[in-house]
DNA sequence: CATTTCCGCCCG
DNA sequence: CGGGCGGA
């Protein structure tokens, strides 16, 4: 059995990201359509402003966010084109996008607007890293494909590829040499999955420019932040490489990502506009922050640096939140901003959810599945009558046109509870700290034309997965111990010309509550639900709740837990378990026996139920 | 409790 | 300026 599959708990997340940044974007759309342009000095003009110009242009003075009538005086034989319509940039953008996606490995690729992609290149270079031979770095080959392992480019894994900060780095002496037994392991490790990442990158921009005819520069580092920032600083057509220590250390001094941060202002941080900065550096400095306006956009500040904030006396995390507050703002803004100038960026989890979310993805459809069925089963009736609930049990869940809703739940809720942290003997406290979130049930579910599958799958993208989200917008450690999706609010179709038709429908329903609760199993933690292992089907069941405003239908599901001995070793886990296993074959009923699928049990002990 | 609308803020 | 996001 695989002992640690539980990737999305271990915290070995120093991934490894890629940030692109098209040189003047704008303008080399135009240029790749024109390539005569590209000689000359070119701009691209909204309203009365050029958003952005060419290299050529800029040799001739003119920058981006410059008036026209400016331009035009410094540069007469300036060319200047309309670019008020964003198509041909939105289209260039996609297409680049699409391009540089095809060569990751997952899909944590990201764009930024039109012109910036981020890239988490982290299972390449890990994949690359166990690769190499440490006799011939410099004759290395890098596999851009772990099924065929011809599709990849020689590289150079001696030194970095590009340029790097703190320049002059190890990259001039190379890991061959003796060096490399004075970098701390640690420092080597992340030294060299950097150094595959720069090869990568330099690959893909040449690839960008061979055949998408972009140019772009990039910046390589763990986070987005850092490496958006470091690639700054060798534009155009260039790539800078932010090289260890990236943490503080006796020997090693200053981390390289402080060095780096601190110098930057305050406001020059993705993140930090100008709102925020204006307050942080009214603080620093004991008075208001000048500012002069500019002439066009945005004002020349009265600086402050990073380092000025991070160092100012006293200052943490929620001396920056009561700083910022104000209606409006987000929540927890003092931490975000506290890590952000310390280099950490927290959206790099939200790499490692995505693959988690894939899988929660898929529990999610099976239940909704389920949920249909049971639906279906027990809410849908012939055309012509008006029962609810005939002599038999439907044999298939396969409907015909002829049938009808005779109610619809307003309400589908989603539930999950958090698995307790274990005690000290090794047992779980019994809780009940569900939490739940809901939604109008989309109609969609009341569909009859469509198959189960592809009404699950978009109640899922439409309402569950938003609510999951809702329900757990913390990092990825989900370790849940029950999810649980209901129907709710029912809302009856028949305008009741038979006044009693009502009343009836509701003391079945109490008449069958009473026997789901005997059946029901107790409410222990039995189903599981871990990033690590969400493949599994468990199960589902009814869940009776009060008869006015009742559930209609309820149902659980769970995966198995891969290390099962260190549960508890209850009986209800056993029979859970049993029962869930079976579940998708067929259960049995506890009244007598019979045998059916999972989903019609209930509507079947409702039969025994029915008045003589 | 969910939905709708608006505003502040950030981004390119 | 226009879009997106989060909060009230």
């Amino acid at each position: 059995m695989a002992k640690k599959e539980s990737f999305a708990l271990e915290r070995n997340d120093e991934r490894v990201i890629i940030h692109f940044d098209y040189d003047c974007f704008y303008a080399a759309v135009f240029e790749r359509e024109d390539p005569k342009l590209r000689l000359l000095p070119f701009a691209v003009q909204q309203k009365q402003i050029i958003v952005t110009c060419n290299y050529e242009a800029r040799r001739r003075g003119l920058y981006k966010l410059q008036l026209v009538r400016e331009a035009r005086h410094k540069c007469p034989e300036v060319i200047i084109a309309l670019g008020e319509d964003l198509t041909r940039f939105r289209n260039a953008s996609k297409d680049n996008y699409l391009f540089l996606r095809c060569f990751a490995w997952n899909h944590k690729v990201e764009r930024l607007g039109f012109d910036e992609v981020f890239m988490d290149v982290t299972d390449m270079v890990d994949y690359n890293v166990d690769l190499l031979n440490h006799n011939a770095l410099s004759s290395s080959f890098f596999h851009l494909d772990r099924n065929d392992p011809t599709v990849g480019f020689l590289f150079d894994a001696s030194c970095i590829s590009g340029h790097t900060f703190p320049t002059g780095s190890p990259q001039a002496v190379g890991l061959s040499t003796s060096t490399t037994a004075s970098l701390t392991p640690a420092l080597g490790k992340l030294y060299l999955r950097l150094l595959l990442g720069s090869h990568i990158a330099q690959f893909l921009r040449h690839q960008l420019e061979e055949h998408k005819s972009y140019t772009c520069t990039v910046g390589v580092s763990t986070t987005k932040l850092m490496s958006k920032l470091v690639g700054n600083l060798n534009k155009p057509r260039g790539q800078t490489t932010l090289v260890p220590p990236y943490e503080w250390s006796l020997d090693t001094g200053e981390s390289n990502v402080t060095r780096f941060l601190d110098a930057h202002d305050i406001g020059k941080v993705p993140g930090i506009g100008f709102k925020t900065a204006q307050k942080i550096r009214q603080y620093v400095l004991g008075r208001p922050a000048a500012f002069h306006a500019g002439l066009v956009y945005g004002s020349t500040k009265e600086q402050v640096s990073v380092g000025e904030v991070r160092l100012s006396p006293g200052m943490k995390a929620e001396v920056l939140e009561r700083l910022l507050i104000s209606p409006g703002t987000p929540k927890d803004l003092g931490s975000k901003i506290w890590c952000l100038i310390n280099g950490i960026d927290n959206t790099e989890d939200s790499y490692i959810k995505l693959d988690v979310m894939t899988a929660v993805k898929r529990e999610l459809t099976l239940l909704t599945c389920s949920l249909i069925k049971r639906m279906r089963l027990d809410l849908m009736v012939d055309a012509e009558d008006d029962t609810a609930f005939g002599d038999e049990v439907p044999s298939s869940e396969v409907l015909n046109t002829s049938k009808r809703w005779s109610a619809h739940p307003r309400i589908l809720r989603l539930t999950t509870r958090p698995r307790p942290p274990r005690n000290p003997d090794g047992s779980r406290p019994r809780m009940f700290n569900r939490t739940s979130k809901s939604c109008t049930m989309p109609s969609i579910i009341f569909s009859h034309k469509q198959n189960i599958e592809s009404i699950a799958e978009q109640v899922v993208n439409s309402s569950l997965l938003p609510l999951f989200r809702q329900l757990h917008p913390e990092e990825s450690g989900w370790d849940l111990s029950l999810v649980n999706l209901c129907a709710a609010n029912m809302a009856f179709a028949g305008t009741d010309s038979k006044a009693g038709a009502g009343r009836d429908i509701g003391r079945m329903f109490r008449r069958q509550d009473d026997v789901l609760r005997e059946w029901k199993v107790g409410d222990a933690d039995l189903a599981i639900l871990r990033p690590s292992d969400l493949t599994k089907n468990a199960s589902q069941i009814s869940e009776p709740e009060q008869p006015r405003n009742r559930d209609i239908g309820s149902s659980r599901h769970g995966s198995e837990d891969m290390d099962r001995s260190t549960q508890d070793s209850g009986v209800a886990d056993d029979v859970w378990n049993s029962e869930a296993e079976t579940a998708e074959l067929g259960q049995a009923c506890p009244v007598c026996g019979a045998h059916m699928p999972p989903f019609a049990v209930a509507a079947h002990q409702r039969f025994h139920s029915l008045p003589e």
